[in-house]
DNA sequence: TTAATTATTGCATTCGAAGTCATTATTACG
DNA sequence: CGTAATAATGACTTCGAATGCAATAATTAA
């Protein structure tokens, strides 16, 4: 059996003396066929290893049956199990992943042709910045969107984002309980949206709270970053109190500075907060005290978002945010 | 500029009045235009936005241009730095990342089916395991496979894979310092490949070294494992001097266990060594003895070997073995 | 039993670019 | 300036499956 290698519908359709159509259609559902021919069909393909030829459908059906997954370098965030999670989903609704990495913006132009000539029924761009004429782009290419760890509004794209301000509020919540005087918030890089947009909720929400006394310092997600920074922040300043930290690899670098290089104790001298909910924040040695983002339902939610828009170009964009489940962990000193 | 959608090259050619064959040349590399009507179709097309459509191309040249990667589950390891980089490394060489995550043996059949059917122009494959008589179904179909991590000396598929007997020896040399008594090795699940070698080198390279006093605990290469592993021996038995773990994530979980749970200190009570080098293994509070993957190496030699066996199909199978770079962590006792 | 339906089938065309081959325009050279 | 060599071009075919439509077969209704 299987004898492989160009084995068209044609050569079966010979093969079992029926025309191309009929093999076609024994091999695209719900299609009117009799049980007598279908059988022939389906014996004599498997007898010469027939299997149709994918790249030849996209072209007549111009459906690829590929979705694109931009996965830019910012976006460490539980990449591995966000994107298994992505490919399963997609799997399971019979539809592929080309994986596109983006490293700068100087990528992007080049990866835009990709997208376009390889046709895809999709796109699902894993916290990647688009400016709104990238957007409009996909628009003009009747290609649907759906922007992964993104909160914009007014974009014409669907969006799924993990609730930052809700969870900003619980972790500030917890901090609070100790009535600590000096707080620090390590954001992420300026050039991040998300970022951004938790380092100002993180600032809006303390003002909430009548803290004034915040400091704002910079690093790049990374772990090295959060030592680095809070290493600065030592060499001129006294200890904070508390620490908001922009993600949970920073807190383990923070963490790890303030223990290791400074004495510091964690919890009692300082108490530092995470975002995420990683593998490692749960680990003996920081258990950090965390959101944990919901990721399997933010890519159900993505998955589901995308194919209703191919299925029905017409619904309008949509933004999903979906709550994470505050981790209550060591990192944060109880009253 | 830029009207999108459905621009054929027969539009161009008939919009820049030459034929469609004309259009054809000028977006395909080293054929014979004169320079007259290159100018006028590449005008012509970028008015129009015109992109060759990457699927008829496919179905006339036989290349898919894309390339599947198979990423078990199992493979945790550095994934998404070998992801990332596989997807650069491909994309450098003209060539796209069609991505499937393989869970159980159960998807194996479906998966095969998709590889198949998408014509992908080869594979490869972290850390799968595929039995003979899968890897000859890719002879059959004349698609190129490279086993990236599996070290299959009869394989009639190209392997690269880190060298794990050197990488090994190098570990137990450093033990062996302090002339440890007693030695664990906690090895990855029973059906890995990479952990059965890893686990096998250690006993045979222990014995080397007159070792005898040896004892085997099975994990399955997650920090929770390692925990579990060291606590039920601990329950019976007196701490070992020297533990081998097969990845880094379980020594990570050893080292919890060891120091937060049972008062252990961490290298004077217990050495630790791991192995991958992964970016948690250097952390403070850590700093594993381990042996780094060349990932970046690894992975320039597995597309090298794939974009080779593609371009010549007849080129014989091939296993490359790199050498990994010892890290003299903290975690191993200075004499 | 026959007409009217309905279910199957095959023919021919289509998707969009690439490549073959024969034809025509250029260039080179004696 | 004429001829050979070369470059450039377009008409036509090809890749392999899907599908509209017309033809035929099987069912049903009368």
């Amino acid at each position: 059996m299987a004898k492989n290698k160009n084995v068209t519908s044609y050569d079966v359709a010979r093969e079992a003396g029926v025309s191309q159509s009929a093999v076609s259609r024994v091999f695209r559902p719900g299609l009117s066929v009799s049980k007598k021919t279908r059988d022939k069909v389906t014996e004599t393909a498997n007898r010469m290893g027939y299997r149709p030829n994918a790249i030849a459908r996209m072209l007549i059906t111009k459906q690829s049956g590929m979705v694109a997954v931009i996965v830019s370098s910012r976006a460490n965030v539980n990449y591995p199990e966000v994107l298994s999670q992505v490919s399963k989903q997609l799997a399971a609704r019979n539809k592929r992943v080309l994986l596109f990495t983006l490293d700068d913006v100087e990528g992007l132009d080049e990866l835009f042709e990709q997208i376009w000539t390889f046709q895809v029924d999709g796109v699902i761009a894993l916290a990647a910045h688009f400016e709104s004429d990238r957007l409009a782009q996909f628009e003009q290419h009747d290609i649907p969107v759906v922007l992964y760890n993104r909160n914009v509004p007014d974009a014409m794209a669907n969006t799924v984002c993990c609730n930052h301000e809700l969870g900003i509020k619980q972790l500030i919540t917890e901090l609070e309980k100790n009535n600590p005087k000096k707080y620090l918030v390590l954001s992420g890089p300026k050039d991040s949206d998300v970022a951004n947009e938790r380092r100002e909720i993180a600032i809006k929400l303390l003002k909430q709270f009548s803290i004034e006394d915040v400091s704002i310092l910079y690093g790049d997600y990374s772990y090295q970053s959060g030592r680095d920074c809070l290493a600065e922040w030592l060499q001129k300043n006294p200890a904070p109190d508390a620490i908001i930290c922009s993600n949970d690899t920073m807190a383990i670098g923070v963490i790890d500075e303030a223990r290791e290089i400074h004495g510091l104790h964690i919890p009692n001298d300082i108490s530092v907060v995470g975002f995420d909910g990683i593998t490692s924040s749960a680990w003996q040695s920081y258990q950090i005290t965390t959101i944990k983002q919901p990721v399997e339902q933010l890519v159900k939610a993505a998955v589901g978002m995308l194919l209703e828009r191919i299925e029905n170009p017409d619904s309008p964009p949509e933004a999903r945010v979906l709550t994470g489940a505050l981790i209550k962990g060591n990192s944060v000193k109880r009253p």
